[in-house]
RNA sequence: GCCCAGGUAGUGUAGUGGCCUAUCAUGACGGCCUGUCACGCCGUCGACACGGAUUCGAAUUCCGUCCUGGGCGCCA
């Protein structure tokens, strides 16, 4: 038998330092779990039980404490992420750590005000402090995290605790603490969840010049072992072992930072859009028929029709022009049956749509750089904690872009490339880099043939064979592309023709041309291409908490 | 889908026919160690993807299967 099953055995028996206010406190009668049942908190083992809880004991008061709901969770109304606010309230140092839209700031006051514990908060866990708000000043704190690493040097033993707002040092001097800490300290193994109570030393020597003398240190949850990859990162994982087990990646700071930064460009994305009147909306994931042809479809079974995932929000978004919402924007999947096997692909995607009415190809590009330089802005100005970790130097993206006609794009990448590209032909991988190289920039490929776009886009009407479509273009890659649209209904039936599909089977989308249809234009980002390219990630992949390729189906 | 490269302890690697009962690191376990910060030192443990073939002898060569990475087409 391996040795860390043996190990986790004996971790699991109770091996729990106490103060007698604590144990009175985690007495507490039946309560309700928030999961539709309730669990007498008596039957957690009392501290020198020699009960032993079985591992499903121990979860079982994971989820008292966990589902404890003391009131509704607050209105979202809120600037703040909705839930975060009210948690880190206590804590205004933590809220830092929080990505939150640059132009949102919490109400003065708010935060002293709400004494309410978050839905998220607990009884059990309340008095938790989270890392980052343990300073070299605190007096006493209680800390709950994963076991980053531990330094066992015989007398004294240091263990690095890890939550998602830092990490902190508890020492153990063998000599001056009681043994049952002792006890728990040598059961306990890397990444299991602990929580430590005691007092803050100020100590230059430790990092964060502070450190925790345990008073109680209680295993919460063991964590097997070995672990299938190391989150102290001592040895790297290759990308598929850390997709495996991805939910221990993401334990890694550096990961979890990409997502911190996700996170904070898509809050400023939202923001942004919606200080520009666009309308939060949400489409059909679930569809009868291809949006523009072209790409491969997933097929799925509805009952007894034929159905498919939706490759875009395309047909949906110009349908809401129709429906006079006159700005819209969609955050959300797109799915792509595409057999590509590419470190810039994803079979499962997320866009950022957006339409607006009474405007053309260049009010959604001025819309576009915009919405660009904003989210760079706010992730610069609050996550400068996550691009250091990630070695990031962000530099916010000067306006306007260049905007180049697509004849121009070609030429410039005839220059360098091999393979010569001929009028027709769309931009291959290393034209888009050819281009990047000597742009240096965001920047704009327009004026698009109108053979190679989607019958959606509008033709010029003084020279046809071009349309006002746009690709905007990071120096390594696409980000998005967009157009005006063609609102007249007869001049799509022909464009849809034209590309050889079939008017009948668009009759729900063209019927919303018959009534009334403003002109209007509008783009698709790819969020995951956004955060790649601002973070000079290697891999799509990174960008994705549970990326889809051609062969990755789980987790 | 096409092309290329791969699959060796939990993880990351070395190893191109006998020097391999397989290297190094990390890890786990045991021991020593009171200021580590990739702690250090000693000892132990743990692997050649699967099936077939060639050969006196295969981790190594060949064939097949499964799996993976990258490039391309296409796209965001």
């Amino acid at each position: 038998m391996p040795s860390g099953r043996r190990q986790r055995f004996r971790a699991s028996t109770p091996k729990t330092l106490r103060q007698p206010c604590l144990r009175q406190r985690s007495v507490s009668s039946s309560i309700p779990t928030g999961h539709g049942r309730s669990v007498n908190r008596s039957t957690r083992p009392a501290a020198g039980s020699s009960a032993r809880p079985t591992p499903a004991r121990q979860r079982k008061g994971l989820w008292t404490a966990a589902g404890r709901r003391s009131s509704p969770p607050q209105s979202s109304c809120s600037p703040a992420p909705p839930g975060a606010a009210a948690f880190f309230s206590r804590f205004p140092p933590v809220q830092a750590i929080i990505p939150s839209p640059c132009r949102s700031n919490p109400p003065a006051g708010s935060a002293r005000q709400n004494t309410s514990r978050g839905p998220h908060c607990t009884q059990v866990f309340h008095m938790r402090l989270p890392i980052r708000a343990v300073t070299p000043t605190t007096e006493s704190a209680e800390i709950i995290g994963w076991v980053h690493e531990v330094r066992d040097l015989g007398g004294l033993s240091f263990f690095l605790i890890r939550d998602r707002t830092g990490i902190i040092q508890v020492t153990i001097p063998k000599k001056k603490v009681p043994a049952e800490i002792l006890d728990v300290a040598r059961d306990v193994s890397r990444e299991s969840v602990v929580r430590v109570r005691g007092t803050v030393k100020a100590i230059e020597k430790a990092p964060g010049g502070r450190e925790i003398v345990p008073e109680e240190l209680e295993i919460i949850s063991i964590a097997e072992s070995p672990l299938p990859l190391d989150v102290a990162e001592k040895v790297p994982a290759e990308m598929d072992t850390r997709i495996d087990s991805r939910f221990l990646d993401v334990r890694k700071p550096r990961v979890r930072a990409i997502f911190f930064i996700r996170s904070a460009v898509t809050c400023a994305a939202t923001e942004f859009l919606a200080s520009r009147g666009c309308i939060n909306i949400t489409t059909p994931k679930i569809v009868a028929a291809a949006t523009e042809g072209g790409t491969e479809l997933f097929p799925i079974a509805y009952f007894e029709k034929e159905a498919f995932m939706n490759q875009s929000p395309q047909l949906y978004k110009q349908m809401m022009m129709a429906a006079g919402f006159e700005a819209v924007f969609e955050i959300g999947p797109i799915f792509r049956a595409e057999e590509h096997n590419t470190v810039r692909h994803l079979n499962e995607a997320t866009s950022l749509d957006v339409e607006v009415s009474f405007a053309d190809h260049n009010d959604v590009m001025d819309l576009l750089e915009d919405l660009i330089v904003h989210v760079y802005d706010c992730v610069k100005k609050t996550c400068g904690e996550h691009l250091a970790e990630l070695g990031v130097d962000l530099a916010v993206p000067a306006t306007p872009f260049p905007r180049i006609p697509y004849v121009e794009a070609i030429e410039i990448a005839n220059r360098t490339i091999e393979e010569k590209l001929s009028f027709g032909d769309d931009l291959t991988p290393a034209a888009e880099r050819a281009i990047g190289d000597v742009i240096g920039q965001h920047y704009f490929i327009v004026d698009w043939p109108t053979d190679i776009r989607p019958y959606y886009a509008m033709p010029y009407p003084d020279r046809p064979e071009f349309c006002k479509a746009f690709d905007m273009m990071h120096p390594r890659m696409e980000l998005s592309s967009g157009a005006q649209r063609i609102h007249d209904h007869d001049l799509l039936v022909e464009r849809i023709r034209a590309k050889g599909l079939s008017p009948e089977s668009f009759e729900f989308y063209l019927k919303t041309f018959r009534y009334g249809m403003p002109p209007h234009a509008g783009w698709g980002l790819g969020i995951e291409r956004l955060v790649m390219t601002m973070l000079n990630l290697g891999n799509i992949r990174e960008a994705a908490l549970f990326p889809r390729d051609r062969h990755r189906l789980t987790p």
